[in-house]
RNA sequence: AGAGGGAUGGCAGAGCGGUCGAAUGCGGCGGUCUUGAAAACCGUUGACUGUAACAGGUCCGGGGGUUCGAAUCCCUCUCCCUCUGCCA
């Protein structure tokens, strides 16, 4: 959530970052934003004014009712009353005014930052750096949703029959795999200072609200009406919400956690040609990292971020491509965003894997989530997160990179973890 | 799921209609003492909003009500704990 002092003081800016974002009627809506703002304060300084002056009456009646002045109370009584009556009214008001700024205000996304290309969709983002050598693959290769059929190590139809589709069920090496990379992620984030974290995998509604898939991605999480309750779409949500209406002192940053859960998306609209197999599930296995870090620090912690996740591809021998996303193809919450694509030589096409953001006041805002700073004020920290990394795609790119006539080779540095070196 | 108890500042915990943003202890911060530290002693220590700075306003789990006045009384919701039941 943006800040209204922000934008009450950088209207311009607003609205061009808004722009940027491809937010439309950005105009018009910061406009509407600091014409409630103000209408607020004024019917809040009144509403204070009135108050004031009904405590002091209030005070005033206890003494007199010791003091035996009977008559004097009553007077006040009766003056009391009427201001009561005017402080109903400007409370509702407010209330009234405070709803419609703030059902505003939350629809607002996150202003993009200046380094930030300008653009309306993928293609107009920027390739920023490319690794490793684009696999030449014979024209006898196959797809990875034909591999895992050939080796009989993941199953669709299995998970239609249980579930339904988009969740599929991995049978030995390729069940053993998932956990091969699961463990390695994790490791790697250990060993790089993260803290690993457990959470559940189940949020309520102010959680859904504080990392912001509330309420703009209403509808794109798997809902539990009884409780209210909403399955995780990435670790993000309840990691980031430990730290909810937190006040970390200063010693603490940066934050560094680290988790693996299954994530739930619904993809609803989203499925049409390109999701075949592995590329698009609704569960699907993700380590996820997550910095909490001071404003002034928090871009160097995004490329500290961005290098970890890139090692960890370089480690899996993959080659891969970092994008800095135009302002129209990035998330809501996010003022800066790299995307992590790993090439699919039998796809013969580049796959989102990772995505690492950072996020700056605009998470901080919603979760209250400050720290107290040399002169002991409180500030709104940044909040980062990235993938690191998410398995269906970079399972599908080791199927497809490394198949061969002799099977699939795994990678050196997961063989300690899979306890095998080929599949097939 | 049934019965009972509870929710107050970073934590523990008092307050049960005006003198309460709230005792006390712990913790934190500053100081005295000390070569330094500990101990002891003294002082200080909630958040939000608002202002040029004061002032003012709001917050004692959430919402509503009674009252001139609510942390305190009433209603309601949520959550937590204990016992019983069920269960990986």
């Amino acid at each position: 959530m943006l800040q209204l002092t922000y934008i009450r003081e950088n209207k311009e800016a607003v609205i061009a970052g808004l722009q940027k974002k491809r937010f439309a009627k950005a105009g018009e809506a910061v406009e509407q934003l600091i014409l409630l703002d103000r209408k607020r304060r004024e019917t809040q300084v009144q509403l204070d004014t009135t108050l004031a002056q009904s405590n002091a009456l209030a005070k005033e009646i206890g003494a007199l009712m010791k003091a035996g002045k009977k008559e004097e109370a009553e007077q006040n009584k009766a003056e009391t009353s009427r201001l009561k009556a005017s402080s109903k009214d400007l409370a509702e008001t407010l209330e009234r005014v405070e709803k419609e700024l703030n059902e505003l205000l939350v629809t607002l996304p996150n202003l993009p930052h200046s380094s930030v290309p300008e653009g309306k969709s993928a293609e107009d983002n920027e390739i920023i750096h490319q690794h490793g050598a684009v696999p030449e693959l014979p024209e006898t290769a196959l797809p990875h949703w034909e591999l895992i059929k050939k080796y009989d190590i993941i199953d669709f139809e299995l998970g239609v029959k249980i579930t339904g589709a988009g969740f599929p069920v991995y049978k030995g090496k390729g069940a053993r795999i998932q956990r091969a990379l699961v463990n390695f992620f994790l490791d790697e984030a250990t060993k790089a200072g993260y803290m690993e974290i457990q959470p559940p995998i189940v949020i309520n509604r102010d959680s859904g609200f504080g990392t912001g898939q509330l309420p703009d991605k209403d509808g794109q999480m798997y809902h539990i009406p009884e409780e209210d309750f909403f399955l995780i779409p990435t670790a993000e949500v309840p990691i980031t919400n430990i730290y909810r209406d937190v006040i970390l002192p200063e010693a603490d940053l940066p934050i560094k956690n680290v988790g693996y859960t299954p994530c739930f998306r619904r993809e609803a609209g989203s499925w049409g040609a390109h999701v075949r197999g592995l590329n698009r599930l609704h569960q699907f296995d993700k380590v996820e990292i997550v910095q909490i870090q001071r404003p002034d620090k928090s871009y160097e912690t995004l490329e500290e971020m961005s290098r970890h996740i890139q090692s960890l591809l370089q480690k899996l021998e993959l080659p891969y491509r970092v994008l800095h996303l135009c302002g129209g193809d990035m998330g809501f919450t996010s003022a800066l965003t790299y995307d992590m694509e790993v090439y699919s030589a039998a796809q013969k096409r580049w796959l989102e894997v990772s995505s690492v953001s950072n996020f700056e006041t605009y998470q901080a805002n919603r979760l209250k989530l400050r720290y107290r700073d040399e002169n002991k004020r409180t500030q709104l920290l940044h909040t980062l997160n990235g993938s690191a990394l998410a398995l269906p795609r970079i399972l599908a790119a080791i199927l497809e990179n490394n198949q061969s006539e002799n099977g699939i080779a795994i990678p050196q540095v997961l063989q300690p973890y899979t306890g095998f070196d080929r599949i097939g």
